[in-house]
DNA sequence: TTGAAAGCGCTAACAA
DNA sequence: TTGTTAGCGCTTTCAA
């Protein structure tokens, strides 16, 4: 009898009864239903795909990790796909729509940012989230509050007593991390610190830009005493700078970044930095795609404070 | 007419012209085989696993990217599912293997080196290849000459004119990374200095194990000129050390890792490393799989020098 | 070398 | 609430 079919995908109208005894004997003859006999006759897959780019290892890791683990817990498998960003994405993602027919998509930044690659999936009609997509195109989109956190990392340096507080841009094509340059401007506000455009930098989130913001920024006639990069590898690189020209840090210049990469916490000294909950936001991304009525939870970031900043005044 | 399969799967006895007519039709209809009918009709699921545990965010990423690209082109699709060490395991694998059916697994350290891992994909009989794997286990492995290298980075110290060099051992438990010691025994046996024990400590592969060993080397009476360090992340630790005791690198100790993390070159000084293949050993774990014949080729590690160590003579 | 038929192991739709 | 039947889109087997 095919009632089997409905104990497994936990249909209702089955006794409690059966149910049971249906579970005993699956359990007994470690019963495993076959994937592709399940998506050929019905209409899920289960199956997620995460295709991506540009991978910053830790992100990419942690976002798998995340993601697979609540795929792995509830019977849905996460096959991820390298995609470039070139002519040629078009066609990669469509054989992968085609051929595996996910039920869903996860998609990071830059893809999720990247209209004509979202434009493929749309046309398909699968759903997607988009994790920190600072865009309003296709799918559902997970936000986080960078704004507020980039404001708080202001106010900690700000109680330092740095009033002079250089700030390296974070990627032009990082949308939604633009908001972190808000944040930063909130911060001044809130301290009642006038902005200046001398000491603010564009960065493209790699250690050589960070280096070249270091150099103009410490080489300005009023250097500023603290610097917020928007990541940890330009605020690694600004830290190079330092050493160099055997500045202290903090005591000469405050650096402060963002990510929590594990090179900030390796780094000498240690940096102070903002970390997102991103294995979280890769489970989040899987269960909103598998579970019908998940809503996006609100998410934030935390400072972590270390001795890069550390207490300038003590 | 079911002649098409045949040309799909590049099977012999079809006339040419015949073949060319049905891929013509193929692209103008933009047609996509369905993975799932594929599976349950056929022999092969066209998936493969990568069950990782541990990850070294880096290590995952490339490793993942070198195999997924391969997969996507040659049709085929990379599973990644994380495996935790625990008793689960046994359960999480059994449930990959019978629901996904895959053709072929991929297992990196340390579930590769860990036996109870290994038998389970033994006992279903589905194609393994290790990377890195130490252990003489079920499946294929991909090796690399870790000892080599190894000795070059020791001869590279000894040309820079050390003779009191440390070593920190790897993370016991990743068999084929004690190879790197046997390296360092050779690289001092080639130079004529006799080995001291007193020069060697057991790590962990993290930080805080190199903090420690960097600590109780640094301060014995004739401390050591320079110091190997079986990966990046203890040797940034030992790094850390110098930086607090104030001690300048490479004047007073020369520093050298092993990974080639991003953490080593955005280190200051950056580190003197060895850089593995790693995307390289994705693809030809996928490729093993994949393509019958397909033999493992000869992949060697590379010596990457940078100012950690740099001329301490001149 | 090609075509026709059977059926992989499930779920969907319907009948009981 | 349960059982029956058809068929998902391919590959396999076998006949032509």
């Amino acid at each position: 009898m095919k009632t089997v079919s409905r104990v497994l995908n936990n249909e209702p109208h089955v006794r409690p009864a059966v149910r049971q005894r249906v579970e005993l004997a699956v359990r007994e003859l470690g019963y495993r239903p076959n994937l592709a006999a399940r998506q050929l006759a019905g209409t899920r897959s289960f199956i997620i795909a995460y295709p991506f780019n540009n991978p910053s290892p830790n992100y990419i890791t942690d976002i798998l990790m995340g993601a697979a683990e609540f795929c792995r817990d509830h019977g849905y498998h996460l096959v991820s796909e390298p995609v470039d960003l070139n002519p040629d994405a078009k066609t990669v993602i469509q054989r992968m729509l085609r051929t595996l027919k996910p039920d869903g998509v996860i998609l990071t930044p830059p893809l999720c940012d990247t209209p004509r690659i979202i434009e493929q999936f749309e046309q398909s009609g699968v759903p997607v989230v988009r994790i920190a997509g600072g865009r309003e195109l296709y799918g559902r989109s997970i936000i986080l509050d960078e704004r507020a956190v980039s404001r708080q990392m202001v106010e900690h340096l700000v109680s330092l007593g740095h009033q002079r507080i250089g700030f390296i841009h974070p990627h032009p094509e990082h949308i939604l991390a633009q908001a972190r340059y808000l944040g930063y401007l909130d911060g001044l506000a809130v301290a009642g610190i006038e902005p200046r455009n001398e000491l603010v930098r564009q960065g493209l989130f790699d250690l050589a830009s960070g280096v070249a913001a270091g150099e103009e920024l410490l080489s300005l006639p009023m250097p500023p005493t603290a610097i917020f990069a928007a990541n940890d590898d330009m605020a690694l690189g600004v830290l190079q700078v330092a050493h160099r020209r055997g500045l202290s840090v903090p005591g000469d210049v405050a650096i402060a970044g963002f990510d929590d990469s594990p090179s900030s916490s390796i780094a000498w000294p240690p940096l102070t930095t903002v970390r997102q909950p991103v294995r979280k936001l890769g489970c989040v991304a899987a269960r909103m795609l598998i579970e019908e009525d998940f809503e996006t939870p609100d998410l934030s970031c935390a400072l972590i404070i270390r001795e890069s900043t550390a207490s300038k005044i003590d």
